[in-house]
DNA sequence: CCGGCAAATGAACGACCGTTCAGGGGCAGT
DNA sequence: ACTGCCCCTGAACGGTCGTTCATTTGCCGG
């Protein structure tokens, strides 16, 4: 057999409906989104995203530049939103940096388990993008992080936090990071068949994360 | 232009000392892993990854049944070795849960820092494996996480742990997961560049892991 | 009813993919 | 010196890829 297998059987989906129901782009955008994350970007065609849709090849170009552009299209989308809600939830959640924390991991958190295929796409298919697309996406992605530092930050200088020591010394955005991981993967293993809801999610993993920063009661 | 352009640059590194060094199949190996990490499985292509030893393409099929085969194996055995030092270091770390704990935890980031080119490909790239390949390496995977369940489990019958609740009972196989996400991504971001060294690492790995699971000091 | 225009088609292009295979070199054992 | 055998080479195969483009379609204001 010479014939390259694909890595797995590029079953399209039916669809059918979205053609009718929503204006192409968004067709496009969805199709792309499943698509994404069930199979990764560089072994979904074109012709598969079209044809989930119901349109052939050649129609993507009316509408992105390229499948580079795409692809940084949905993931740019998804990750401004991302950075939006964060935002917001950590300034609605009043002064106490422990609030903060707690607001803040429950957006994120829950989100990751609502939109499953955009955070899994947003997150995993981000290296694929060429250095000119991928410069905007990282900063939204240290933006995220800078949040969280903040918070740590003031929850130490006000004593309502005492987290662990790395040689001596308050590591942050070690911290931040770590913890940012954790939230992030939810969506890769999360299931709403699962007997978790999103809300325990949030709940468990904001827990989780006041003990880890030494969140005084 | 016409011409579908590389993801990244298809820069293969000089290497040259390989070939003499070690026998062909371990310079495969190397290559493959190097190579896998930097671009991502399907964009790296057999001659790529051949040219790096100082090979042509058909030489690979003299070592290898396929590409296919040849990332499980080098995820297999980078997987395989992994399960086994986390076996190993909760077994000779006592019968106290915390220590287990503190010992799994130690290993597993200490090992993702060092070897981090390894992990990043074993825990990325499996999702390109077909169906036949997939299993074992999906079976360790859930064994590691079973030894963290079961130091919990411990831990929380003999009143050592106390770690949240999830909608009124214990979920320890998410809180697994949790910490699991945490540990592992760390080849994500870890730079031995950086200030941190990989000791201290473990050390706050450890520190925030013994607290999110409300280990009694 | 008509002209115009955005949008879709599907063949075509140039490139590259994983894999196969006939040919050839080098070296151990006899 | 000859015979196997292992390993490597590089052309070839059959196929897929992203993208382009001449052509057609379908809709809208007049």
């Amino acid at each position: 057999m010479t014939k390259r297998k694909p890595v797995r059987p590029a079953v399209v989906v039916p669809v059918a409906t979205e053609r009718e129901q929503r204006p192409p782009i968004e067709a496009i955008r969805a199709a792309a989104f499943q698509q994404f994350a069930e199979r990764g970007y560089p072994v979904v065609t074109v012709r598969d995203i079209m044809k989930a849709c119901g349109l052939t090849q050649g129609a993507l170009y009316n509408h992105f530049k390229s499948k580079d552009e795409l692809l940084h299209d949905i993931i740019a989308s998804t990750q401004g939103e991302l950075e939006r809600i964060c935002q917001q939830a950590v300034t609605a959640a009043g002064d106490d940096p422990r609030a903060k924390l707690a607001a803040f991991v429950r957006v994120y958190v829950m989100r990751h388990c609502r939109l499953r295929v955009e955070a899994l796409v947003a997150n995993r298919e981000i290296g694929w993008l060429d250095a000119a697309h991928v410069a905007d996406i990282r900063r939204s992605r240290r933006a995220i992080r800078d949040v969280v530092v903040g918070i740590l930050r003031q929850g130490v200088e006000s004593g309502l936090f005492d987290p662990p020591l790395t040689g001596g010394r308050q590591d942050l955005k070690a911290i931040a990071m770590a913890l940012l991981d954790q939230w992030t993967h939810v969506s890769m293993w999360y299931g709403p068949g699962g007997e978790i809801t999103e809300e325990e999610m949030a709940q468990l993993y904001a827990d989780m994360a006041l003990r880890a920063v030494g969140a005084r009661p």
